[in-house]
DNA sequence: GATGAATGAGTGTTCATTCAT
DNA sequence: CATGAATGAACACTCATTCAT
């Protein structure tokens, strides 16, 4: 309303950078454990340790710093998802994708459930979302392109459908695993089926020197 | 959920049902048009054009239509979800149930949307949801084990997986394509890829007489 | 709104006169179960096993059973109160009032209760008890005077304010002990005491002959 | 009521502390105008002179309120209620008590009024209630053996008893004097039948020197 | 910057009573 | 008379956000 600082501005003493990282922690483990509708303002700051209007101080909204840790979780799932491009089959690649994207899933169960949720009914989040997810989809968009002209993929995958779906296919594997299903035991079996799936769909030779 | 045994339910006259068809028709278009919890009772009443506490003559809770909504729409996905078992090659049965699928899901989109919403924060829905999927798993995970015995389907693939994978990969694909997408053109494309990575990842032949 | 029968008249008809008698004992019962702001009319009339709208057709309102049932209530408190006034001692005489209305009570406890509720709050009812309460203390006042006039209550006794004092002490100790306190064992020991304070009270001789 | 362990409660600064006065205070003035049940909660504020949601930073529900302005009323007729017991004749401190007991009703007989309402239907307030007139009824009984050790009071007077009885008649005639008749004259013919009954009851002299 | 009190619009649900059949 | 559907005002409680200290 005026010139003044915004609220939700980055702080700039040493504290308020401690006081805003715990903010954002705490934030974190109560959307996790109450989900973002059921969260209050109160709990945030209570289980950080901070009172109530301080939260006014560095996030504008409740929104705000769900934006925030969702934000800082994509960032964690992108870094380590990078599976070296040079180096062993197509197939072993493939693989090696998606017992990454499995790892950072585990790590991040409880809060891809809360994603999850504010995706259906926030529309600036599902924009961000749609963002990760084409950026992913375009990797592998472009692995199966060279793969079709290396001739490992038939010519008739059309490279970015195909890149959405076996997306899609894992993902939601994954969700109604570890987080509809509370992460029931036999997890290698799912894995397993998910490589092979993903490796025959795409028709590639699961090992050095097949067809 | 009141502890007075109260009727609130089946209409006994003719007019009582009439009623009450009006209040789930109206409150079906209600959550598809604001999704769950921005839907409000008035609205649904409104759009009945019946009065504020008619509804509360047939339904204990807005939980309460909301459920009966989505069991006749999960009625709607099953029945016609069912491809006659006799008939052509493996291949083609599998690329009909992913078309019947994706026909339920464009008849059904919006609500589609809704029941993912609600899902995410209401744990009775989550289970009558967790039973309609086991149902279909199991269905295409039988129509595998046979495939297999035939030999049509290399006996590495394990089916109950096959069939919760490859449902997923369908479903949500539909979904982010359907509901997040608003239905953009190309869909086409998205099936073929579907019924091509489908029909690949079990090792169909894709013709009759292929290997 | 016209020249109608109002409702809740007298029904003219054998049936109707049926249909009346049981929601007023529907009523009662359900009264004496939850409580008069408890009690739904549909409890009434789903205990008395007729339909919802027939209640108004034989009572206007909710209150207005309510008051018939206590009206019925003191009826038979009164009823049985009567002693004989020939007879034996005074002394006699208040423990023989004392036990019969110990024995009304006890027959009628649930619903004095919540008669006791109802009077809290309906100014109407609140005077229908004071009439049934100065009748009571009026025909007490004009025992005590009679026997001031025999010289068995000493005349400083102001024998209306003795009677409503007493009969405060003997109505509101089984209101506690019946009601509140849910009929406890050692009743014997109650009545006794309350048999002897009064007559104490009143300076009665407790035997025939004693001064 | 919330299982958010809300503080809800004790405030922590100077201004809170006035805050929470100002609705306790409105809230007794609010109770006794329009008894519990018809008294809003917007009642309360308004009288207050607060926001509509500053009630519940105090108070988590209008019961609590209630229960708290009772608990003060009680704390404010037990500690005005104590009688020396050194001093003048028993008789003598029977007659201190009921005055004692008859200044505190006057003082807060609206909420009496109100506090015998709550009682009929809200069993939590029940108990407390049952504990404060056990306390009473104890130190009486207390007394009253002391007298019969004294040879003051007959051997056959049960001091437990006696002391319910008594208190009872004190209690209900007032109740019926000051709350349901609205203070009528002549009070002091009241009070000077209960004290004449009390005493006369119990048998003890109600001069020193007499029998 | 930190604190916690203040605000008040918003909502699901209840239920006595009325009315159409 | 009987039936049961229709009505809608009423109310306690929540909670994100703002503000005074």
């Amino acid at each position: 309303m005026g010139s003044d600082g915004e609220p939700g501005g980055q702080p700039l003493t040493e504290r308020g950078a401690r006081t805003r990282e715990r903010l954002l922690a705490a934030a974190r483990e109560v959307f996790e454990e109450r989900g973002f509708p059921e969260t209050r303002v109160a709990h945030i700051t209570r289980h950080a340790g901070v009172a109530y209007g301080s939260f006014y101080t560095y996030f504008p909204s409740k929104e705000a710093v769900f934006l925030e840790v969702a934000d800082r979780l994509f960032e964690d799932m992108t870094r380590h998802a990078l599976v070296p491009s040079a180096g062993p089959s197509p197939a072993d690649r493939v693989r090696r994708a998606n017992r990454a994207y499995y790892e950072g899933y585990l790590r991040n169960a409880k809060m891809m459930a809360i994603i999850e949720q504010v995706a259906t009914f926030n529309e600036e989040f599902q924009e961000l979302r749609r963002k990760h997810r084409a950026a992913q989809v375009g990797r592998s968009a472009r692995a199966i392109t060279r793969w079709q002209r290396e001739g490992l993929v038939p010519p008739d995958v059309d490279p970015e459908m195909a890149a959405r779906v076996l997306a899609a296919m894992v993902d939601h594997s994954l969700y109604l695993w570890l987080v509809q299903s509370h992460d029931p035991p036999g997890t290698e079996r799912l894995l397993d089926t998910l490589d092979m799936l993903s490796v025959r769909a795409l028709g590639l030779p699961s090992q050095l020197g097949e067809p």
